[in-house]
DNA sequence: GCCCGAAAGCTATGACAGGTAGCCGCATCT
DNA sequence: AGATGCGGCTACCTGTCATAGCTTTCGGGC
């Protein structure tokens, strides 16, 4: 039996494949195990639960999120930099329905350090992007939930199929983008 | 051994109370058995499989949801009638998150007849109520998209406890509401 | 008032999930 | 070359959904 030579990283790698592919419905141990060449109990030398696996993928998801997100908004500002924002975020959320349930409504207070700070690079793109209206302090918060209820509603219901009349739902996102720009300062 | 005289409904207004009090992750048939006074495979007697048990569930729910929602827009017109629909439909979130959860994204074609009856009828609130603003047809439905999205995303955030920072969120509520509405005909 | 069939309960069993215990062998470092 | 520890394994536990098949209760027709 030569060895597989995992390690806590491969094995979140590979079951962020196998749920990109699957669903996250299909996120087993067993699975996992299986797709990486191992015995399913070999996974705990790498991994400490299935929770805690569903944990390191969520960091990972929240880091590439941040990343996609940050370099969307990058030189652009105020409803340029909005629009951007919101058509990245809804566009990885697309891309990858099943991560993007994988990660907790509630990622700064729910989790281990990681996760907390993953969801914070994220929230503070969010910021960054608000602070081109001069918004700061409560105004801010206010409108970074604005924000964030809106492109996660839509591309939430979008991803699981909830728009199921026939106008085009890009439209509606266009429209959706004008109404949350409406809402920030002028 | 008294019977317990179960019926397919009466197991789904268990299933629906133990989800209420002990959150969707509770939900089994062994848990539901139990809270019925009776054997896990008796339950197969009433329901087909749990799949479908939830999907009973689920016709329950978006009944209800369509009966709070109704009774909160009736009588109120255009931006009344808006900011009663998105109160009632976020409150009854907050009050069953739990059942929310069990209601699939796209009910309109998910699942059997009964499940998209019961979602026709609350999405025809939504209809009715922008009606007062003379929207039909195409730019109804994008409205009514729009409307869904903010208050979905909303309502699901805060219910996960996704907004940890210590402003008030129901000022933020007011705020998404008056988003909204500002996006419609005037 | 009895009997018989349908409906509603049960026990037993199987397949599969996550998780634990404890063994073994590969690979590296001295 | 040998010792050591890490990464893999098999075996087994509990809890889950689900099925098969038996038994008992209930209610309607005679």
């Amino acid at each position: 039996m030569p060895r597989a030579g995992l390690n806590s990283d491969a094995v979140v790698d590979v079951a962020l494949a196998l749920v990109d592919e699957k669903g996250p419905e299909a996120l087993s141990l067993a699975a996992v195990a299986d797709r990486a060449g191992v015995a399913a109990p070999s996974l705990y030398k790498h991994i400490g639960s299935l929770a805690d696996l569903r944990d390191l993928m969520a960091v990972k998801i929240l880091h590439a999120m941040a990343r996609v997100s940050a370099s969307a908004a990058l030189g652009r500002s105020r409803d340029d930099a909005v629009a951007a924002l919101m058509r990245a975020y809804r566009d990885f959320v697309l891309a990858h329905p099943g991560w993007y349930t994988l990660v907790p409504l509630d990622p700064l207070r729910h989790g281990p350090a990681p996760m907390a700070e993953a969801a914070r690079d994220l929230l503070e793109v969010f910021f960054a992007v608000l602070r081109g209206y001069g918004l700061t302090d409560a105004a801010a918060t206010h409108a970074t939930r604005r924000v964030r209820a809106a492109v996660h509603g839509f591309a939430v219901l979008q991803a699981g199929g909830g728009f199921g009349l026939a106008e085009d739902v890009e439209e509606t996102y266009d429209q959706l983008i004008a109404m949350v720009t409406a809402s920030l300062p002028h």
